[in-house]
DNA sequence: CTACTTATATAATCTTGTTATATAAGTAGC
DNA sequence: GCTACTTATATAACAAGATTATATAAGTAG
């Protein structure tokens, strides 16, 4: 199909492998060499080449000795979480954050630089200018070897320009990424917003291991990301999981901000929660802060949360019919309110999927740290990038 | 993410240019082999030694002379037409068809072989045997060099076994391809009846050359194959694509056969009109007499056929806003009734999806070589693993 | 102290690809 | 008719990467 990329050269094994050891440590965890090789079913000189690699590149690091049961210890190997960082960029309507993380998919605590979504281009690559300039403050030496940037819009991955971005308008048609890229003389990568869901559960959650699953996001207006087959789902037009958009009121609705009526996040989404409260309420409530009345019965609002697990239910069970997803997981805050609402959204997603389909498929419900996926999903992007080493980029492989 | 496959072997590269080169003669018809390294992107000595090994194999063939309009001629090398062939198997709930397909996706006239599905698994091994007398009962020498076998229901793809076939449930939990292999000496192939739909369009139809699109295949009940980055969803249980289950009949609806009210194909496939048309007249039409009655005037049921067309767009809808495709491929007939279904459908879908994401996409209409559509496709099914070669079938790579 | 187990290291070999070079067989211009 | 140019075909030399086979190191068990 792929007819405009090239064909496949010996060193796109070298590629496909490094994935794989990266894949293995990211989902079992520090090993030695030997159960590297063991583990991602490759000898073991290709493992001891591919590790020589990533060390050299500061992506590996050799940590403590383990001992087995029987035998000669060895030393683990595990994802660089002292000697090197990237930076990951979260560019949002309300806030933006540049903040470092470790390759091993964590934040470094301290590390975070918030600001307010600059007016302009030139303002943004300041802002990020100073971020890296605090972080460099840090006395810890570690070598900083990218940039991943999410936001919300539509992107050009290959080229790292962004298509377009209706709610930060400034970055329309920009080149964002060689232009961080000859500025702080780094690699970076940008992604989507729900590509860097989709790759934070991938990479470093709940999706390491699963072949198919989907990442709802109902914080805001309602996104999927989806995984089939190991791979994103990215669409032809790179627009794909729009979810929050399906019809699913019947008659009439709320008008979305799309221009239609009765769309899945006017009543799913944490801030359809938010907007159905505060008009109820007449104050100003955040999300959190309902979560937190209602469960202290100081405000009633059972038929609007109600109301909103089932219909995200109904909504998810549309993905499931079409993806046929082995898991299911979740972001957003509403479900908090109350227990019983991502049972209630659960017991609505199975009944109204096809039952053998829907029979299958689990479903984990958000978690707290889902707070930072993003920020860790644009680690993992540039983190991707970086393993991958360079690409023949014209190649479209997947494991 | 696969961690059960196998690291990268020196090999993969020779399966990768096979299924490479194979793809561009596919798409762009038979060529010189200097052509074809030029547009796979290979060098001249592997192309050189791609197609000798296909040659060898059965699967190309050297055609005539191209003459460019400077320099020396060359020999086209095309998909073998005449000396090899593959049986293609189609098992449906009404009829069963046996028919030889040549390598480039075009069916041997004559050579088709039909029977109403057996009421035994013994018996349609007996069939298929008939059938393969049959053929070889052709004056013309040729190689059969493989059987491909479409099915309704779930299906492990890399064992060969049935899962669970409903309404063909005899096959239930038999290995169908290793049977079929091992009586009949040739390699054996088997995939569900949607993703036959898939192979046709992607390997021999209007899927060529495009990375993300969709065939709906409303004839009978509704089903979706969808190919996202090059590659086909199949789904976590092997159960993707079924679209007719959406709930998307406002409130009742005719009870469907999964036990809910409101299911999409209850609506909007060919069944539901036939079955609307005959409770209305009494008579038991059958679509093809429903479309000739329609348009000589004979028979009224704008309202069922304008119900079908615009439920089946916003059903569409839903799997766009989802899997933002770059093409959508129809199968089915009752558009056929009216010259302005097909238009109504798409303005329809268009409308429902969310318009960016829409706007994009490019809608086909039903062809009416649609009808061998399943059977090319079971034929592709073992072309492609003949394709593959002795793959290491347990990396999973894509182009 | 010996046998066994596990980790690590390297040499020899295999598969596959590419670039460089040569040859073959046409058209175009003089 | 001859030469220059173009395109197709063929092969030799070399490069990248992986595997198997072999050796060595460093533990535990008896």
């Amino acid at each position: 199909m792929a007819l405009e990329s090239s064909g496949a050269r010996p060193d796109l094994l070298r590629r496909l492998n490094r994935e794989r050891v990266v894949d293995v440590i990211r989902h079992e965890g520090a090993m030695t060499r030997a159960a590297l090789g063991r583990a991602a079913g490759v000898s073991y000189p290709t493992v001891l080449k591919v590790v020589a690699e990533l060390m050299e590149e500061g992506l590996l690091e050799e940590g403590g000795i383990v001992q087995p049961s029987m035998g000669r210890p060895g030393k683990a190997v595990a994802m660089a979480s002292s000697g090197s960082r990237v930076a990951s960029v979260v560019l949002g309507v309300e806030e933006c954050t540049v903040a470092e993380a470790r390759l091993d998919g964590t934040l470094v605590p301290g590390m975070e630089f918030k600001f307010a979504p600059p007016a302009s281009y030139e303002a943004l690559l300041e802002k990020i200018s100073e971020a890296l300039d605090f972080f460099s403050s840090d006395r810890n030496p570690h070598r900083l070897l990218g940039i991943g940037v999410a936001l919300p819009g539509v992107i050009d991955r290959d080229e790292g320009r962004v298509i377009v971005s209706p709610n930060l308008p400034w970055l329309n048609d920009k080149a964002l990424a060689s232009d961080i890229e000859t500025r702080f003389g780094l690699p970076t990568t940008l992604v989507r917003a729900m590509h860097a869901h989709y790759l934070a559960a991938a990479d470093y959650g709940d999706g390491r291991g699963v072949e198919d699953f989907i990442v709802i996001n109902f914080a805001g207006g309602i996104g999927m990301g989806a995984c089939a087959g190991g791979r994103f789902i990215d669409g032809g037009g790179g627009m794909s999981g729009e979810l929050g958009h399906l019809s699913i009121v019947p008659e009439g609705g709320k008008r979305c901000g799309c221009g239609h009526r009765g769309c899945l996040e006017t009543v799913a989404s944490d801030r359809a929660v938010v907007d159905a409260a505060n008009e109820r309420t007449g104050r100003m409530m955040s999300i959190e802060e309902i979560i937190e009345s209602v469960r202290a019965g100081d405000l009633e609002i059972d038929d609007v949360l109600e109301r909103a697990a089932d219909t995200l239910g109904a909504g998810v069970a549309t993905a499931i019919n079409v993806l046929n997803p082995s898991r299911v997981l979740l972001f957003g805050h509403f479900m908090a309110a109350r227990d019983d609402l991502f049972d209630r959204f659960v017991a609505e997603a199975r009944n109204r999927a096809l039952s053998p389909v829907a029979a299958k498929v689990e479903f984990l419900p958000p978690s707290r740290e889902s707070h930072h996926a993003q920020q860790i999903g644009a680690a993992a992007a540039v983190i991707e990038v970086l393993v991958a080493g360079k690409a023949p980029k014209d190649l479209a492989v997947a494991v």
